[in-house]
RNA sequence: GUGGAUAUAGCUCAGUUGGUUAGAGCGCCAGAUUGUGACUCUGGAGGCCGUGAGUUCGAGUCUCAUUAUCCACCCCA
């Protein structure tokens, strides 16, 4: 029976097709999607806290949320990121119902969303400039690697409207104030300057120009990438310290005397906020959009994928997808790979809201009475539990524990004639007896108070990053 | 899309030159005298050793294929 139902799977390969057998049928069990990862509720905690900073970060710096449909046009993506980058040609993932024609992206990143927004809405006919962010997941089709997923989340940033270089300088300095707030160490911040539209032309034709003459010196993805995207030559992990890299142009020496000015506005600017930056002419995003500032913010901690943030000005990107000539910038932050930064550095995040009390019930009357009292004290803002899995008391007592409840009690046949029980601190192992119908909710509520005092306590004299927090915990 | 490594319990991993019924620690569940957690002790559940084929009297172990995972290239957050 088993073989047979068995075989039935056979030839499907792989752990996804162990087989399972219930009530006769073989139900096997789903994977997730390759190169997908779920949050787990004993992880979320991190997630919540994390966008919560995010976006009261931003808010300080007068960012409001904004929140764009997960999949697009596709054509927002070709015109907006780029017809040859490699993320609109091969990463895309397609969609379509199963009764329409119509075929759409999900989204490879956020700022094309942002911007057909900000024009379908008319949103830049309004104050500039314009300040929004969002926490959106992203879709690429590549192969999974460490920080590199084929669905990951992005926190990003886009201000419209700013071509002043104060614009650049405020959108990196939120950056350096969320990776202070964190304690993040050992993130360095490389800018560069990829200059406008005419500048930029010059140096790829004079880039180009150069490798032409030592193209036999080249591996094969340079020379793949002489054609598409000619900065990367400079980059390349193979070719890297070749005699004809050393020797090429530089883009700095190209850019206009506008993108000059601005990009020196940009350091000095960086200077003043004490920021410190390394200028790295080698530094290329792999989108079209970007003009003049570009930078990352870069790890070495966390493998290969070591970009956790990167960005730049897109002067040209809202005209490129029909709205009046608007300068604009903005950054993206991938929170996994923030993720895995905090855990490299053993950054703890403030745990999860626990249990306040655990009601435990001996017998049926009692157990309702539990559900009773719990019912009351949800709705009074406390988190309560009681049974629900017909336990011995001993074995309420070890889930209890496991909850991490501050406290508990129990009640049973003898509570429920006297109305009076045993409530128990669990971290002292203390017991006081109250009567649960009138006191319970006052204990509850002096609890919490002491916790709150011991807060406020400890936040004296701390950072920001505790101040937030609070804010967080009270929100 | 290209290359390398890996695949044994929910997790981390043992498993000898191929040899009976596949193990440990953690976790989970239950007990250690009446209705009270943590520490300790005892017991239990949970695996066709990723999948398919081959070699062999015999495969978790050797060979091939396949799938998945991880790491790197590429690309990017």
């Amino acid at each position: 029976m088993y073989e047979k139902n068995y075989r039935l799977f056979a030839g499907c390969g792989g752990t996804m097709c162990r087989p399972i057998e219930q009530k006769g049928e073989v139900i096997r069990v789903i994977k997730a999607p390759r190169g997908t990862q779920d949050v787990l509720p004993a992880q979320s905690y991190q997630w919540q806290f994390i966008e919560r900073t995010l976006l009261e970060t931003a808010a300080l710096f007068g960012f409001r949320e904004i929140r764009t449909p997960t999949f697009e046009a596709i054509e927002l993506f070709s015109r907006g990121v780029g017809d040859t980058t490699d993320v609109v040609q091969k990463e895309m993932f397609e969609v379509k119902g199963q009764k329409s024609r119509d075929v759409f992206a999900l989204k490879p990143e956020g700022t094309a969303g942002v911007v057909r927004a900000a024009l379908e809405q008319s949103l830049l006919n309004d104050v500039l400039p314009l300040k929004a962010c969002y926490i959106t997941p992203c879709f690429r089709h590549e192969r999974p690697q460490a920080g590199r997923l084929r669905e990951f989340h992005q926190f990003g940033c886009e201000v419209f409207g700013a071509s002043s270089p104060a614009a650049d300088v405020e959108l990196i300095s939120l950056v350096w104030h969320i990776l202070k707030l964190f304690g993040v160490k050992g993130i360095t911040l490389r800018i560069n300057s990829i200059g406008c539209k005419t500048c930029r032309a010059d140096y790829h034709a004079a880039l180009r120009a150069h490798f032409e003459a030592h193209k036999d010196e080249l591996c094969e993805t340079c020379l793949e990438r002489l054609s598409k995207n000619p900065m990367r030559i400079l980059d390349c992990k193979v070719d890297g310290d070749k005699e004809c890299i050393r020797t090429a142009p530089v883009v700095t020496d190209f850019l206009c005397d506008e993108c000059e000015k601005h990009f020196t506005a940009v350091k000095r600017g960086l200077d003043k906020l004490g920021i410190p930056y390394v200028v790295d002419p080698k530094i290329v995003r792999g989108l079209d959009y970007y003009t003049k500032t570009v930078f990352e913010f870069v790890s070495e901690e966390i493998g290969a994928q070591g970009t956790i943030i990167g960005g730049g000005r897109y002067d040209g990107l809202v005209e490129q997808l029909g709205g009046k000539p608007t300068p604009a910038l903005g950054f993206g932050m991938g929170i996994e790979r923030f993720l895995l930064l905090l855990n490299a550095q053993g950054i703890e995040l403030p745990a999860a809201r626990g249990c306040d009390l655990y009601i435990g019930a001996i017998g049926a009357p009692a157990l309702e009475k539990a559900m009773v009292l719990c019912d009351k004290l949800r709705s009074e803002g406390f988190s309560v539990s009681f049974d629900i899995m017909d336990r011995s008391v001993k074995a309420q007592m070890k889930y209890a524990n496991k909850l991490g409840a501050s406290m508990s009690m129990i009640l049973g046949d003898n509570e429920l004639v006297t109305g009076k029980a045993n409530i128990k601190d669990m971290k002292t192992g203390e017991q006081r007896e109250i009567e649960f119908e009138t006191e319970l909710l006052n204990v509850l509520y002096d609890a919490a108070l002491a916790a709150e005092a011991d807060a406020i306590s400890e936040q004296i004299g701390s950072d920001a990053f505790a101040r937030i927090m609070q804010m967080g915990q009270n929100a």
